[in-house]
DNA sequence: TCGCGCTGTCATAGC
DNA sequence: GTGCTATGACAGCGC
């Protein structure tokens, strides 16, 4: 009595104090009633824990509101209220959930740590009530199977070799990441995936998690450690996750903490599903933000919300409230907090636990603030002492679970997938160049954008040194409308009147542009590498020399050069054309209308040799144009593709992100299930107030909301029911 | 000389 | 049936 009377003077006092320092107006004698039996347990002590508890009239009201006439432990009535609300209320699922308790029960060592960490309390939240209770011998919150379990840790071999000096006490294999504790650490990680969300979301969000992911080599996240990756065969339900009685001693007595048990391997699909998810928590906050702020939105009276703190500005993942409290004689120190959080606002330090600084840089090294109840409790270190807990114990929400875990393993191989790093990424992209043989980006080649470059030159100068009047008209025509898709002749009557020769496909109404300017073919990518000029040789004698430059201006041989160059300019159909003396320019023969076109021919007397040439190079000439047009067509659904690729691949990152979160949720909902259902059976006891054997026992939520316990072989045959019911689903 | 990309042309189908 | 368009296939050409 007399450390709860220094409690209630002292703890309670500096909790108060504590809250109000960080804006939480506390109302203590709110506090002290029974209104709110959580907080009061945690001030007052787990009275209840000591008690030999008449649970089975509690389960014999099955609702546990009633009191039993012979019973007047208020305490122990409130207790067993608290949680049958609790596992009631998770037994109506709701995903994604928000938030999960880790009670950090941990004993202020004597005059060392926690007097050098006066604001270990920091991250309680406002609304959780929590206490920080730094009396040494205090009655703090602790089940039966808490009480001591602590302190054997250090002797059992828990203790991790210090990694730096600064480490002490703090030494404790936590089941956790370094980076978890360290602030700096993980407060850089945060920046650099800032920055890289920033600059694009891919290849961001799996980074060097997936990368190690890929490597198949797991990293201990507290040595730094990379060894093979051996996934389980099994995936973790919750029933699987309960200790088994043959477990051994040595393993549970690595429990951090009595409520969360399971066999599951350390380095399971959850731990490495840890790591990943931690790499992508920051992108994934967004996500996170109107799912969060739904689920703190809880009444005050709401079993959850009162019993588990909640933080409002916490995204769902990052939802775990430590509740700090003090246990004398509690080895695991979880006051591992450094000076630096005492700058950290309260709203997003609630849930961050710097450890000592550590040179980590392995994959773990991003983890994060979230899932300390996880990395605290790892399932399978998370055996009790429990001797209430049972090798198997019901799971209420196990076919879920497992399915969703099993969905963890299709995920792994998506992260693998999508974390590629950029190295990966141009690899896996020149197989798929040289698979398809198409490039996605292609016009973005260094050859293609050389070879165009030097196209467009040889065509600009092609065309410039053509002569004025064919130039005019090209570029007259070039201006027109695009080309193929529809016809447009406006203006003809100018080609006409300067006696334009040569169709020249580069000034096509298609390209709308003039290659001579190298600046609009960039404008067009898909264009680059269009600028050939693949009009064919002709005999010189076919020269015009009307064609041809002001004879002052070139010498003899240039002259020859110039003609030459000019017939290469020309395309077959305009030598054939010129050699058969049409009088008209293949442009108008191309490009007329029908009715224009017969018009035309109609007005010269020409020969069946000429009348089937014009038709040739209609025919031809329309053909490519047609030809060019298809080939735009194609690039640019080459290039919509791409973008769709892109577009596809962003929101399957995303949906990933989602996915994890939610997997991270239910991972967050097993624990505390585990806890609370551990809870509730080693507070059960039969008649004669021995307790239940969880081997031929096991609670049962049944759909009313009510808890049943009801025989293990039944209990295990419904679980076989609810197993065949996706079976027979699918089939 | 070879490979590659661009272009023109042909054949064909569809409208 | 004709004309036009679209497209695959092929070949020529330049780099």
């Amino acid at each position: 009595m007399l450390s709860l009377k220094k409690y209630l003077t002292e703890g309670l006092l500096q909790f108060t104090i504590l809250l109000s320092l960080i804006g939480v107006r506390v109302d203590v004698d709110t506090y002290l009633t029974s209104q709110l039996p959580p907080l009061r347990e945690i001030i007052l002590g787990p009275s209840s824990a000591y008690t030999q508890t008449q649970f089975h009239n509690l389960r014999n009201t099955l609702d546990g509101y009633g009191i039993h006439p012979k019973s007047i432990d208020l305490d122990n009535y409130f207790t067993a209220r608290r949680l049958l609300s609790q596992v009631r209320a998770l037994d109506r699922f709701q995903v994604p959930t928000t938030e999960v308790n880790a009670w950090l029960v941990h004993r202020d060592p004597e005059g060392s740590v926690s007097g050098s960490q006066p604001n270990s309390g920091l991250a309680l939240e406002s609304s959780s009530g929590l206490q920080d209770v730094t009396g040494p011998d205090n009655g703090v919150r602790e089940s039966e199977t808490e009480q001591g379990f602590g302190e054997d840790l250090e002797d059992l071999g828990a203790v991790a070799p210090p990694v730096s000096g600064d480490l002490t006490k703090e030494d404790i294999d936590l089941g956790a990441g370094r980076e978890v504790f360290d602030y700096s650490h993980r407060q850089k990680e945060q920046d650099v995936e800032k920055e890289l969300r920033d600059g694009g979301e891919q290849d961001t969000w799996a980074g060097e998690g997936a990368e190690a992911l890929a490597r198949n080599l797991l990293v201990d996240g507290e040595t730094g450690e990379s060894f093979p990756a051996q996934f389980p065969a099994d995936i973790s339900s919750i029933t699987e996750a309960v200790p088994s009685e043959s477990e051994p001693p040595a393993l549970q007595n690595n429990l951090l903490s009595p409520l969360l048990t399971g066999t599951e391997s350390p380095f399971d699909l959850e731990q490495q599903w840890q790591d990943l998810m931690s790499i992508m928590e920051m992108q994934a906050m967004e996500v996170n933000t109107s799912a969060s702020e739904i689920l703190y939105s809880a009444p005050p009276g709401d079993p959850l919300s009162t019993n588990y703190s909640l933080a409002p500005n916490t995204p769902i993942n990052q939802n775990v409230s430590l509740h700090q409290a003090s246990l004398g004689g509690c080895s695991q120190d979880f006051l591992l907090f450094s000076p630096e959080v005492e700058s950290l606002p309260v709203a997003s330090s609630s849930t961050l636990l710097p450890l000592a600084p550590s040179n980590s840089t392995s994959l773990n090294s991003t983890f994060g603030s979230t899932n300390l109840t996880g990395l605290f409790f790892p399932p399978q270190l998370n055996g009790t002492a429990n001797d209430t807990a049972g090798p198997e114990l019901p799971d209420p929400l196990g076919g879920l679970l497992d399915e969703a875990m099993l969905d963890e393993i299709s995920l792994m191989d998506l992260a693998i997938e999508e974390g590629f790093n950029p190295v990966q990424a141009s690899q896996l992209e020149e197989e798929f160049d040289s698979d398809s043989g198409l490039s996605l980006d292609s016009s973005h080649s260094p050859s293609s954008l050389s070879s165009s470059e030097g196209s467009s030159s040889s065509s600009s100068s092609s065309s410039s040194s053509s002569s004025s009047a064919s130039s005019s008209a090209s570029s007259s025509f070039s201006e027109e409308g695009a080309v193929g898709y529809s016809s447009d002749s406006e203006t003809l009557d100018l080609e006409e009147a300067e006696g334009a020769v040569g169709y020249q496909p580069e000034y096509s109404k298609f390209c709308r542009m003039s290659y001579q300017d190298p600046a609009q073919l960039s404008c067009l990518p898909y264009l680059e590498h269009v600028g050939h000029n693949h009009t064919y040789n002709m005999a010189p004698s076919a020269l015009d020399s009307a064609d041809l430059p002001p004879p002052s201006a070139l010498k003899k041989g240039s002259k020859e050069k110039q003609a030459d160059f000019l017939d290469k300019q020309m395309s077959r159909d305009e030598h054939r054309a010129r050699a058969m003396k049409i009088p008209f320019t293949n442009d108008k023969i191309i490009n007329l209308p029908v009715e224009e076109f017969n018009e035309l021919l109609s007005k010269y007397q020409l020969s069946e040799a000429q009348l089937s040439l014009i038709r040739d190079i209609r025919r031809r000439g329309k053909n490519k144009m047609a030809a060019q047009n298809c080939r735009k067509r194609k690039l640019d659904t080459i290039l919509n593709l791409e973008r769709d690729v892109e577009d596809l691949q962003r929101d399957k990152a995303r949906l990933l992100r989602e996915k994890v979160e939610f997997l991270r949720s239910l991972r967050q909902m097993k624990q505390k299930v585990q806890s609370l259902y551990q809870e509730v059976f080693g507070r059960l006891r039969d008649e004669n107030g021995r307790p239940y054997s969880p081997s031929q026992y096991a609670l049962q939520y049944a759909g009313d909301g009510s808890v049943l316990l009801i025989p293990r072989t039944m209990a295990d045959q419904q679980a076989r029911r609810q197993e065949r019911k996706p079976k027979d689903r699918r089939k």
